[in-house]
DNA sequence: ATATGTGTTATACATGTAATATAACAGATG
DNA sequence: CATCTGTTATATTACATGTATAACACATAT
């Protein structure tokens, strides 16, 4: 797999395990009905506990990213992926807010906070490495 | 005072305060050398403890956001604000990617990420209310 | 001097979250 | 039957959050 935690992060590992594999959707490494490893396996993978890898799982399923098969295991929805929720809006503008703010009050102008969000978006949806 | 705090989030008091205060301090609403009430006085208006408006306090100070004077007790930085720091670059990056991957995957395009960016911005420094 | 108001520090306590460790269950597969 | 799924339950450890009480050093005003 392509996910590397940092364990000294501030940022819960299933946080960062959530994330990161958005971020496989996103960029296209992980395609529609894509199968993802089991708890068990990719808990030993990255050699954390198998309830923590579980728990990320189980967020992404009740967004609507992830499917269980009894058959397949956990596989990426493939049905497509939700679309921008209200919820997902909210969460959206509270956070950039925040951001917003400091980059303001650092000094950040208008048109380098908007480009720097820009250019993230494209790096995100860019493939990573050989897929 | 203009914070607002919302008890039931999951977003920490403390973290809470530091964001009305940075947002604060974006719009305007605070400027440079403004005083903040005493720890007391603030933790007694919204209703919590001395520690947390303590705790919210230190961390604007250790960022350089505000000053601590014997006499005048806690003031906006009268010094102009800290720029774009590697430290904050850093955090601007990581979340706005964990952002951007996610508003992809549900199908917002990099023009509507990229203007509800500048939106929030723009918004985020518009004065508020009466100053 | 006394009282009051600063920020600061120390200690203690309660609660919730994060992460780990074992263990067991139901269903599917070989 | 053994093995591999996700799932659930329980227990434990560690840490973050928030509150509570108290005290300290310094400044101000009466």
């Amino acid at each position: 797999m392509f996910i590397e935690l940092d364990l000294q992060s501030e940022t819960p590992i299933y946080a960062q395990l959530v994330d990161q594999i958005v971020e496989g959707i996103a960029s296209g490494e992980l395609k529609r009905g894509d199968p993802l490893p089991s708890v068990r396996r990719l808990a030993e993978e990255l050699g954390i506990n198998l309830h923590t890898v579980n728990k990320s799982y189980n967020l992404l399923k009740q967004e609507g990213f992830l499917q269980v098969h009894r058959k397949q295991g956990v596989i990426v929805h493939p049905d497509g992926m939700p679309g921008v929720t209200e919820a997902f809006e909210a969460k959206l503008q509270r956070q950039l807010r925040s951001l917003a703010a400091e980059a303001a009050v650092r000094g950040m102008t208008e048109e380098a906070f908007t480009e720097e969000s820009r250019s993230v978006y494209r790096d995100t949806i860019t493939n990573r490495g050989g897929g």
